[in-house]
RNA sequence: CGGGGUGUAGCUCAGUUUGGUAGAGCACUGCUUUCGGGAGGCAGUUGUCGGAGGUUCGAAUCCUCUCACCCCGACCA
């Protein structure tokens, strides 16, 4: 390609209302470009190449999975979401409409209903399974705040992939094949990656892997085993109590003023304890009527969705007003302390091993200390893991200790069951000639998130870092003054010739601009590999190389040069 | 949906307090130079001042309404 027949819209100021650095790379890079409305963006010739490329890598290790791919459309009649109950349970993500015979339709946000539609018409028998369907192609969710460019867009591109199954363990085998397809996408786009346990959530099913690209500005915690494979996001991951047991009590229960002292960080500060030594009281509602207190060592967070799924907290978990705490307990939120507590209590496994703690004494401006479990009160019998995990934490799988890292969840795959499937009545024949309902799979990549994400893993001060596998081209071919000299001309016509024989993806840079201008556009689009051709060099029978991370330029003789160049490219992206 | 902020040239922004009829830098066009790191010079082009209504001799500026976008939160698998 010549860079006077492409579409080069870098911009060297960044736009105000890009966020994060892949939105405002992307925008610079002229990559995409906002569409009028919010959460919507065309995608400019140089950002298509690279998600094509993106698609590509996908669609090939999708084809060697042995799944097969379908293309669904984006309008999808309402009935099939009536039949799936989601016309009513989706939400205000669903963006809805008439068509002018007044029939309802969505935009799709997911195609469960539209696969398990295909599933039921086409599949008869077991024979036919275990089998797996998969597209790439647009979704639209009408997001309540979209944000972060690509990131988080109203409409985006998805690969989706439904597999049906006859039993749990073809499922199982699927998705373990899945797991390993995905792993391989990943690599194969140059990410650092990691897959993690998820939850579930309100999808149901078993099983969840998510698959996060590692990037300081990740959405989503992780938590992992220095020692294992143990991954799991913070939303799921178990804290695990440590085995040492509580220490004897040496203090004596006393209750001490403390004075407009609320938070946790106030009252050990003025009562010169660690936080580690107080224990916070957090009051929600129950899943009956009243309220639940949740105990937690003071330096702790908990986690809502662990204690969404005990049996005395409503799910999901909602604060009690302070009017009801007043009411209920007598005190202030500051003040809230465990003894005496009229309401069910709810103690995480960490708070149980404090001794000689601090907590709240149920009454406005004071706390005690000293405060020991089966003396000054009864052994709790509730206990419940109900924080989030934090760095140096045990890891579940008793092998090292946990670290925290940001991810973007770029894949997500679980087992769906037979969510769809029943209330669709997909069903099959099996060896018994009885209609048996399949159970499904489901396993998405987003496919535009994976570029931002790429650029959010991959980038320095001056632009975007593209790997080999996903760079709009790999090699671009800079001459020096081209204009000036008839010889550097020919010459650089030759060697543009040459490398696309080679078969390598070239962009020429055939434009009248200065060196500075070029090198700091295609360090800003991230081309990987940079040869200038000069007079200079011609002279010396050499071309000049830069890789897009390297610190210096490099002379590679003008014969060497093609075996040179795939050496550094290698066979990964050809 | 709640809170905060911003709308002026393609982009970044000044001008609004104190009303007087629209600006800078970058980008773009042409010419030019000492042309390997967003260079310099000369000459140009570019606007419903987000929209509607009002006050006024006169509104980007003041008032009312409205729309859009951004940030924080809530929501969401």
């Amino acid at each position: 390609m010549r860079a006077t027949q492409l579409l080069i819209s870098t911009l060297k100021e960044t736009p105000a209302d890009a966020e994060v650095i892949s939105h405002q790379l992307l925008l610079r890079a002229g990559m995409i470009r906002k569409l009028e409305a919010n959460g919507l963006y065309n995608w400019l010739p140089l950002g298509l190449k690279v998600l094509r490329k993106v698609e590509k890598i996908i669609r090939e290790e999708m084809d060697k999975s042995g799944a097969q791919e379908v293309l669904m459309p984006v309008v999808q009649p309402a009935d099939l979401w009536i039949e799936s109950k989601r016309w009513e349970y989706y939400g205000a993500e669903l963006l809805r409409f008439k068509d002018r015979h007044d029939r309802e339709f969505c935009l799709g946000p997911t195609h469960e209903e539209v696969i398990t539609d295909i599933a039921r018409r086409e599949l008869r028998s077991y024979k036919q399974l275990p089998i797996n369907f998969y597209q790439i192609q647009t979704k639209f969710r009408d997001e309540v705040r979209p944000r972060f460019g690509i990131m988080r867009a109203r409409e985006f591109i998805m690969k989706d992939a439904y597999s049906f199954h006859l039993t749990q363990e073809s499922l199982q085998q699927t998705y373990d094949v899945m797991y390993e397809t995905y792993s391989s996408i990943f690599s194969r786009l140059g990410l650092q990656f990691r897959a993690v346990l998820a939850d579930t959530g309100s999808i149901g099913g078993n099983k969840s892997h998510e698959f996060h690209v590692i990037a300081l500005s990740g959405e989503d915690a992780i938590a992992y085993s220095d020692q294992s494979n143990y991954a799991a996001n913070v939303e799921l991951a178990e804290a695990i109590s440590p085995v040492i047991s509580r220490s004897q009590a040496t203090q004596e229960l006393k209750k001490v003023s403390t004075p407009n002292q609320h938070s946790i960080e106030d009252v050990s500060n003025f009562l010169n304890v660690s936080p580690e030594q107080c224990l916070k009281t957090l009051i929600v509602y129950g899943k009956e009527d009243g309220l639940v207190a949740l105990i937690l060592r003071g330096d702790h967070q908990l986690n809502v969705i662990k204690a969404a799924k005990h049996e005395l907290i409503a799910s999901p978990v909602v604060f009690a007003s302070n009017e009801e705490i007043k009411e209920t307990i007598g005190c202030e939120i500051g003040s809230i302390g465990i003894i005496d507590l009229k309401i069910p209590m709810i103690v995480d496994r960490s708070a149980l091993q404090v001794s000689d703690f601090v907590c709240g004494a149920n009454e406005d401006g004071f706390h005690l200390t000293g405060v020991n479990w089966g003396r000054d009160l009864p052994e709790p019998t509730n206990i419940f893991d109900l924080r989030n995990v934090v760095e140096n934490d045990p890891s579940p799988d008793g092998s090292g200790h946990l670290k925290i890292a940001r991810g973007i969840e770029v894949g997500h795959i679980f087992q769906l069951g037979e969510k769809y499937s029943s209330a669709m009545q997909a069903k099959v024949l099996d060896e018994t000639g009885r209609a048996v309902t399949m159970t499904m799979g489901c396993y998405g990549i987003g496919v535009t998130r994976v570029v931002a994400a790429a650029i959010e893993q991959n980038h320095d001060e001056k632009g975007i870092i593209w790997h080999d596998s996903i760079a709009p081209y790999q090699i671009v071919l800079t001459p020096m003054n081209m204009h000036k000299s008839k010889r550097l001309e020919i010459a650089s016509e030759e060697l543009y010739k040459k490398l696309i024989a080679a078969g390598f993806e070239v962009l020429f840079d055939d434009r009248k601009e200065r060196a500075g201008v070029m090198f700091a556009d295609w360090e800003l689009i991230g081309i990987p590999h940079r040869l200038v051709i000069s007079d200079k060099g011609l002279d010396e029978q050499t071309f000049e190389y830069k890789g897009r991370r390297d610190k210096d330029a490099q002379k590679i003789s003008a014969d060497q040069l093609i075996d040179f160049l795939k050496s550094k490219i290698g066979n990964n992206a050809m």
